[in-house]
DNA sequence: CGGATTTGACCGGCGC
DNA sequence: GCGCCGGTCAAATCCG
């Protein structure tokens, strides 16, 4: 596996405190993850006086020549979308594990072709299987941290 | 042979 | 209401 390097949270809102791996053994990366609280209003002006579904969807990006970032979890792609302002099409990936219904998108940044966006939507209800290096290290303590 | 990719179609939300 | 835009489905295909 190539090695990655885990850039600058997406969004710099001061009160959404990204945590930091400090570089492990072996794993020399610096983590900053950035949390978004994505809020969905729907004010019908009726009887339920709306809906609120807050969706957490945790952004980072990392540099690296491949956009197949392997974290341990197994992914399974099911589309993929060119996106205005990006001339790099944008990649959908949903966990295959039963009952396990993470989200993840990839997307590679136009200007700079190194760099990967990633972002994971939802919690893994099951143990990794896989040993991922410097990524199941990351998402370990990411999951531990902020999913359970 | 079974599961993952591919890829165009489909669909829902939103703005005009 | 329509068309753009982003997200998902699903059938065919690929690959171990």
């Amino acid at each position: 596996m190539e090695k990655h390097e885990v850039l600058l949270p997406i969004s710099s809102s001061p009160d959404a405190s990204p945590f930091n791996v400090k570089p492990g053994n072996g794993s020399n990366i610096h983590v900053k993850i950035a949390e978004y609280l994505k809020t969905k209003k729907k004010e019908t002006s009726s009887q339920k006086g709306g809906k609120e579904i807050m969706k957490h969807k945790y952004v980072f990006q990392t540099r690296s020549q491949i956009d197949i970032l392997d974290d341990g979890f197994r992914w399974r792609k099911y589309g993929e979308k060119m996106v205005k302002d990006n001339k790099f099409p944008r990649s959908y990936y949903k966990c295959t594990y039963q009952g396990c219904k993470v989200k993840k998108q990839i997307q590679r940044h136009s200007k700079d072709e190194q760099v990967v966006e990633t972002s994971y939507e939802g919690m893994h209800i099951h143990p990794v299987e896989k040993s991922a290096e410097s990524f199941d290290q990351i998402l370990r303590n990411f999951i531990t941290n902020n999913q359970l």
